[in-house]
DNA sequence: TTAGAATTAAAACATACGTTTGAATGAACT
DNA sequence: AGTTCATTCAAACGTATGTTTTAATTCTAA
């Protein structure tokens, strides 16, 4: 079995790997074949099975690759942050947890030379899979990253009940899943979008973000007091 | 051929689309076979290929069915948000814009008695399908609808580059697709929402959306000029 | 060089898929 | 009654799936 690539084993393990992730991003994951992986990746059949097990397996290895990495960097992030303010004897501003959160992603997604680019479509995809197993396996690998944030968040937001952060932070998720998928993934806007240039998608995602979360609270579903937003 | 239902069919051809619907929520398009559709709507196998000629006609025609109503809703709203503003000689404003093209969706996902709610998961997830074709459809479904919300939205935002509105779009659909594929798909925040109250979804969302539509503009990626939101 | 383990290779495994076929069914019309 | 025609049915079609098996090969270490 031995850990990452065997001893001198001509990386076929690390070949599998690359070929999965693109083709799940191109194809999806129940989409994608065995025999699709392995003639990308230029190896045997039978290679995934022998290093993997199965193709299960070999979906939660990609996953877990990156996406730990991932979290990684945004829970050093979020270090930083705190750290420089206990330093200054201030609180943490919502905007740099947002910050910390999201940038990672959003770096990861416009990697061009990384593999990151392909692995972002590919996550943002993932959260609404049907795939039980792999919801189930998304979010464990998730849930410590989550909580941080979501204590963090809380924290620089006071009045703010945390129920309201929970939702937000969902909204947020769902934006920049589709800000990475993009407008490649999703052709809706075929040919409208004439600035494609994944730089400026940061800025412009974030300033959303900020918009959205730091919105005028809804009135509580009871229809009495005035309404919380300028209306516009 | 014959339209609806044939003569005295009972009923077959749309038995075959409440099970295919319910099973592409729950399994995902792909996944979701011919026998499973058929042994749920409790008919013979061959009975899709002969109602719908194969497998791809019947998503199209699921989807067709739902999202043609859909839009017919959201463009009567946006009609009568323009209507009412041409009376009173005033603009139309852009929170009037959201709520006519995102409150129809909200409605439908959150209405338990028609089957609405179960499409709305569906369609949720479809923004990002993979599959080509799928995404084609739903574009060419989308494109006219599309179309007339953008003007409506670009009309109400005087000064804003139709660019941005063109990106906010997209971030607005996808808080939305997450708000309505909701919680029991997504269990990334598995067992911390304590409000599920879906009549509540409803003015979270849309102040989220609202606070992100009117977010100061980021700064142009040249490294110029002061930051345009308030930092927190 | 040789023994032994790790890896690759080719082939077959059983199962599931979407689709097609041809006969049986049953109501509507002449 | 007989005929027609849309629909349903059981069965089989060919193809593709993930996995397993067995033999050949490559590399490591003594």
């Amino acid at each position: 079995m031995s850990s990452a690539s065997g001893r001198g084993g001509p990386e076929t393990r690390g070949r599998i790997l690359d070929a999965a992730e693109a083709l799940f991003v191109e194809h999806g994951l129940e989409a994608t074949s065995m025999r699709m992986i392995t003639a990308t990746a230029g190896v045997n059949l039978a290679a995934v099975n022998y290093h993997f097990g199965s193709k299960e397996n070999l979906i939660q290895e990609v996953f877990r690759l990156r996406l730990g990495e991932l979290n990684q960097r945004r829970l050093a992030a979020l270090d930083r942050v705190e750290d420089a303010a206990g330093a200054a004897g201030v609180g943490v501003k919502p905007s740099q947890v947002l910050e910390a959160f999201f940038e990672p992603s959003l770096q990861m997604a416009t990697d061009e030379t990384h593999g990151g680019r392909i692995f972002m479509q590919l996550l943002g995809r993932t959260y609404t899979e049907p795939n039980a197993f792999v919801r189930k396996f998304l979010a464990a690998e998730y849930a410590d990253t989550l909580e941080r944030f979501l204590d963090a968040l809380y924290a620089s937001l006071p009045g703010v009940p945390r129920e309201e952060i929970l939702w937000r932070f969902h909204f947020m998720m769902g934006a920049t899943s589709y800000a990475i998928a993009g407008t490649d993934a999703l052709q809706l806007f075929a040919g409208k979008f004439d600035d494609e240039d994944p730089a400026r998608l940061i800025p412009r995602l974030m300033s959303f973000l900020l918009g959205g979360l730091r919105a005028p609270l809804p009135e509580l579903a009871s229809g009495a007091d005035a309404p919380a937003h300028a209306d516009d």
